[in-house]
DNA sequence: GCTGTTGTTACTTTTCACGTTACACTTGAA
DNA sequence: TTCAAGTGTAACGTGAAAAGTAACAACAGC
């Protein structure tokens, strides 16, 4: 229940994608090697990356290409694309509070008033960061 | 690697404190009725928020009280009591990145740019919430 | 001294992310 | 048309982290 490792590799493969994408295939095995993650895992992401039109993958032959700009791909984005509910999974809630007391019968609702303003920040500030951005911080790293 | 549902326990408990503490001896026992949980949890969750200040617990007599105005106990302090380091657990980071690859070699500082800002955010985001909006809330749901 | 409670350790159970294997399907080239 | 190299996806195994559980010493008040 967090921004899981998937992110981070995704991103990574993104990076990948844009700069070697147009001199060499691309493919899931050579992404598990650079990232250090096997293909099946890459292969997932990159579906999922797809699903959402960050991406496009060549069926059969083989090879990934970015289908839009650097600065449509937002933070937000990836995340929701590789995981549609992080959000939800993002802050834990203990799952049986007594509906015999008082507090745990409301419990959930009074958390969720908070919990909610926590994942809209949260959500604005994945916004804030494009995949242009990363790429100006790799080649200034 | 989340914010834990421990706190949402944790602030759980520190409504029922503020709500019944006065009325009557606040019990690990009680706590752990009214939570669905099991005392040992709650024994360790209130040592935490102990050691933060935030709440006395009366050793062998048993009795739990806050030992700070409500607008002074925050989301961000009662995160960091429960799990000191919950920031850098947050967004997880694929750990094997090869170091032949000028992305593999670089990627987890490049990434740390961006995430050190989310972190930030959030923190802020967590820093602006208190437990006295969440007795507010708790007692118009 | 007895009872109820906390503080803490160690052990068990459960859950979940991730890796692994396997295989059908697709494409392009020999 | 056959083969090699890839993708897409399902099923299963595995290992680590989270949570529950049991046990017990230390302490306060009756």
């Amino acid at each position: 229940m967090h921004i899981s490792t998937k992110c981070s590799i995704a991103i990574h493969c993104l990076i990948f994608i844009y700069e070697y994408g147009d001199k060499r295939k691309v493919t899931s095995d050579l992404l598990a090697l650079s990232t250090g993650s096997n293909p099946v895992t890459i292969r997932n992401i990159l579906s999922a990356l797809k699903k959402d039109g960050i991406i496009s993958v060549k069926f059969g032959t083989g090879g990934a290409a970015l289908s839009c700009p650097l600065d449509e791909i937002t933070l937000y984005r990836i995340c929701r694309a590789i995981e549609p509910d992080f959000g939800t999974k993002l802050i834990g809630v203990h799952p049986l509070p007594s509906p015999l007391c008082p507090i745990g019968k409301n419990i959930h609702s009074v958390l969720d008033c908070s919990y909610q303003k926590i994942r809209n920040d949260l959500y604005k500030s994945l916004r804030n960061i494009t995949l242009k951005n990363i790429v100006f911080d790799y080649h200034n790293v």
